[in-house]
DNA sequence: GTCTATACACTGATAGAC
DNA sequence: GTCTATCAGTGTATAGAC
């Protein structure tokens, strides 16, 4: 009777599948008019296994929020490191993340969702933090640290001025659907950064 | 029986209640997780009359997000026009808009909830954009045409470095507590930004 | 571990008296 | 215009059978 084929070889099917169902919710729904028996719906299960494998709505919603967090940690760490020419590698990097965020729906509603609930979920918005923004800026700061040509001698300030400037794009402009109000081209912002930043 | 003194000499003293309500309990709660019936309840008023006033929980929500963002609006249109030494005037800027939404929690609650709810209410988001962003770009923007040190020779994009940086650094900084996992001083950042736009 | 069934509170919204 | 009272629907969470 039970199907031993196709575990889908993971250690929890049932959670993984429960994850996956939690994910279109939230990211749609948000946090509080997400329900419970929509979840497991979506899910394909029962809501008793949704509650017996993550105990309440928040354990649910923070072992989602720990999974998409390192999913996306794990697609900057296996980016290629930077080199070479910093006005051709860092517009090519800025395109990357314009094109990378700014377009993925799912991404944004993950923004969306990780910044409205950060007054409630203060850890969650810091694992965000420390596993997607700090380690971009760790990679931002060591590059710029090895360009001569950097006019602000302190590599990470250059870094926070330059990633600042792209993510706030994002969310200006896609996030919070800035372009038909203040629209402008990307390249404009991209030249204009790298432009100060490098002599 | 009835108290005819101190009206509030407003012209809805009512609606002015139920948006002061409405105020707290969208700041603290966010859109989903807040009943008409603490609304009713915070605002001393029945929930009844919160129906006649504001139709529905959507109307109350466009009402009360407009009428922050129309004082916030008049917050900036009263601020001194910048003029003098630009590494003076902006770095005077940058300290007050950090101060001003870094640390005024109902100023960051309100910017949570907008980008929270900005992909069910995507004309909010763009209200905040007009009311607010818009304005604050427009200023410095003109601001940087007029200075002839400023490297980068298109205004605009400098004025999106510049807000996006600062913008960007509340945002990571305060608003999802990153000051606890990526620390850094504000003027290290400013510093940065002001020696690179200008020569 | 997973399911069905249910407890119990609360939600947005409205009807009708005053 | 404002209120009390209430509706039908849905929420989170749990108990007990398998």
């Amino acid at each position: 009777m039970i199907q031993k084929n196709a575990p889908t070889l993971e250690l929890a099917p049932k959670a993984e599948q429960i994850l996956d169902g939690a994910m279109k919710e939230f990211l749609q729904r948000g946090y509080a008019a997400t329900s419970m028996d929509r979840v497991a719906a979506t899910a394909g299960v029962s809501k008793a296994t949704v509650y017996n494998h993550f105990g309440d709505k928040e354990g649910l919603f923070e072992a989602l929020v720990k999974q998409l967090a390192e999913r996306k940690f794990a697609q900057v760490q296996r980016s290629q490191p930077l080199q070479g020419d910093p006005k051709v590698v860092l517009r090519q990097f800025a395109m990357t993340l314009m094109n990378n965020v700014g377009k993925d729906s799912d991404y944004k509603a993950f923004v969306r969702l990780i910044i409205g609930e950060s007054g409630r979920f203060p850890h969650l918005a810091q694992t965000f933090i420390r596993n997607l923004f700090k380690p971009a800026l760790t990679i931002v700061t060591q590059y710029l640290a090895e360009q001569p040509s950097l006019r602000c001698t302190d590599a990470e300030a250059a870094a926070r001025v330059f990633l600042g400037t792209l993510i706030h794009f994002v969310i200006s402009q896609n996030l919070m659907y800035g372009d038909e109000v203040v629209p402008i081209e990307p390249e404009r912002v991209i030249d204009c950064v790298l432009e100060s930043l490098f002599q």
